[in-house]
DNA sequence: ATTCTTATTGACAATCATTATCAGTAAGAC
DNA sequence: GTCTTACTGATAATGATTGTCAATAAGAAT
């Protein structure tokens, strides 16, 4: 029960190169219209599909927008956190070791089990706070 | 041009106490339900509108749930962060001085300014354990 | 190579939170 | 009380994401 055999289809490996292919983040609706320029005719649909499996095989990695739309980045390293900037969305990737097992140790001294975590900073990076000055 | 005068209305209170009667940060459409339970009138589109008028006058903080929804809370009381349970959605409001301390460092480090951050900590809590293990 | 099972796909309908529209209502200044 | 116009309610529109389901095609078995 519930052994599903994975297949390789052109749409995978095509959402898979156009991810690795990306620059930074990318939302599902971005990485179809890159897909159909190339003459791909890989389905809207299908990109959500793929993708969600990435991010739960561990293979992409996601955050939301500040507008609340979810983007996609290729990924293959472990666990990691954003810094984030407000305006141009340009994100810096941080490790956070002590803060995880800090946040660890609060769920289960709370009687709280198998615990996960949200961390994100967000700010104005160099380059956009010398255009707010202008 | 430009100078909109704010105006009082029984809504916008409304809201602004529903808010404040709410523990930690709730959805605008779970606002709309307490009003309605209340007796209150108030629309969900004026809910919106009220809760983003709140927010950028700084008298409420919002932040994105897991899904995609956006979640505000009253602000003005200090800072802090939440360990929620996955299952019941009970909350426990926890401090993270050193972990704030530590965001923003990470960011001025980087050069990002007028830094803020999103912790939370998810996990089952004791009673959704057992109810679980049933 | 052919058959067969079923994971995967595409087309499109359905959700769901949020926003826009617009005529009617009511603060608050006079 | 009168008047201006900010605000509201009802509802349509939007837009990203998910669900449905018949058709398609991996890849194992023959």
């Amino acid at each position: 029960m519930g052994e599903t055999v994975k297949r390789n289809t052109k749409q995978k490996s095509a959402v898979r190169h156009a991810l690795s292919e990306a620059v930074g983040f990318v939302s599902a609706q971005q990485l179809f219209l890159v897909l159909k320029n190339h003459g791909s005719t890989t389905s809207l649909a299908t990109v959500y599909r793929v993708l969600n499996d990435l991010v739960s095989s561990g293979e992409a990695d996601s955050l939301q927008s500040a507008d609340g739309e979810y983007l996609f980045r290729n990924c293959g390293k472990g666990h990691h956190h954003h810094l984030i900037c407000r305006e141009c969305g340009q994100t810096v990737e941080i490790e956070a070791e002590k803060v995880e097992s800090w946040a660890d140790q609060v769920a289960t001294s709370h009687g709280f089990a198998s615990p996960t975590h949200t961390i994100d900073i967000f700010g104005t990076c160099g380059a956009c706070q010398k255009k707010v000055a202008t």
